[in-house]
DNA sequence: CGCTATTGAATGAACGTTCAACAAACTTGT
DNA sequence: ACAAGTTTGTTGAACGTTCATTCAATAGCG
């Protein structure tokens, strides 16, 4: 029964146990196996016989669930985009008001260990790199990367009144933001060379050269 | 026969005059087809008949030129990794040995004419998202980061002699990098919405702040 | 007449989708 | 409470399509 990638999903038990787990999950269950079989295969040899097979169910059972490949694997795009955003705003409501505690919690949230896992990212390059014809998908990381964005240029304005900096605010929001995903890329390419630590510590020391009035550099 | 997105190839004329095209001519030939293909459709949807159509040749083609669609794939790869890497050293051997100017043209060569159109930085993109599971992209990819980032290393520790600067070469070196690739991915995903200068806009600002002596803001 | 490049049809494998059959879980009638 | 009927979830085989690869036939070249 345990075979290769497993989640935190308790254990079915039983049969007719398994059968009564409710629609939504199972929806979940499909999506995990997607973004494994995406990360572990990449985009073009994901064959819904890989997901089944992730999931331990038999072959009809995605289009049963999500009609068809191409819907499954919007679900699945949506599914990381909201976890990406539901994170990184939580993040941020949990700081101190402060501006360099706002902005450090919004460059960590993109470097929190639950979202910066390599299969995640993987998973994520693979859609996007090839969902970019696609109008649908296309939409959707346009807005993932909207509301951060104004979200960070705000602080940056407010940053610079605070230090008294000279740098232009859009071009250090759209600097960092280019750096973390930057980062993101080299993670899910090197994935065992290239650790979040390493990328959290880049992300910190360029803060502390940008913002030398908000983060001192403690070594 | 001017169908779609031809390229500088000087037209062959006559069929006669075609067929005495050398080799690697038609080689490059179908490189490009490629290339055109997997901006527009993707990694997933490019198959080799789309390559033989775009380069206006029959289907059999690529297998005797190349023997497989893979090994098609890897020329490809190594074309555009040549193409950039000699790129980026010409203009930086091309420009002024004093610390700034070598930065300079280090930056500004990632963001040229050339190397940073839509078309080459959607293939290549989707490329290396799909190329991450095979090891041999996977080298080539690690090779072409290796060789500019421990040039911009090398400079950034210059600069900070210079300068008196409080940041960490490396750190900035790799904070460097990871900007221009999440630029390049953005320029990939939202090629209209988002232009070559406004990157170079981003990557000049960013150099201002960040060695401040060797850059001055000038607006 | 070899030799090399090219063509286009044939082949076979892989894959998404459909669907009839089945099973478990609910609903209803008595 | 329980049998009969209905709905819902699941299975695996079958189908049709798409695609990479192979190859015999062909055409230009020295």
């Amino acid at each position: 029964m345990s075979e290769g990638h497993e989640h935190e999903n308790s254990a079915p038990a039983t049969e007719a146990a398994r059968r009564r787990e409710p629609k939504a999950l199972r929806r979940e269950q499909l999506i995990n196996a997607t973004i494994d079989s995406l990360a572990k295969r990449g985009y073009a040899a994901t064959t819904l016989a890989d997901v089944a097979d992730g999931a331990g169910l038999s072959r009809g059972i995605v289009n049963f669930h999500f009609a068809s490949k191409e819907n499954l694997l919007a679900e699945t795009i949506r599914f990381l985009q909201d976890e990406y955003t539901a994170n990184w705003q939580a993040t941020v409501k949990k700081a101190a008001p402060d501006t360099a505690s706002q902005l450090l919690a919004m460059v960590t949230a993109d470097l929190d260990k639950k979202i910066c896992t390599h299969r995640k990212l993987a998973a994520w390059f693979a859609l996007i790199a090839e969902a970019r014809s696609k109008p649908a998908y296309h939409e959707m990381a346009w807005e993932r990367d909207a509301k951060y964005r104004s979200t960070l240029t705000s602080i940056c304005k407010l940053a610079k009144e605070e230090g008294d900096y000279a740098f232009d605010p859009q071009s250090t929001a759209d600097a960092i933001y280019a750096m973390q995903e930057g980062l993101w890329l080299r993670m899910m390419l090197f994935g065992r060379g290239y650790k979040r630590e390493a990328a959290l510590g880049v992300v910190l020391d360029t803060l502390c050269t940008i913002f030398p009035m908000h983060f001192a550099i403690d070594k």
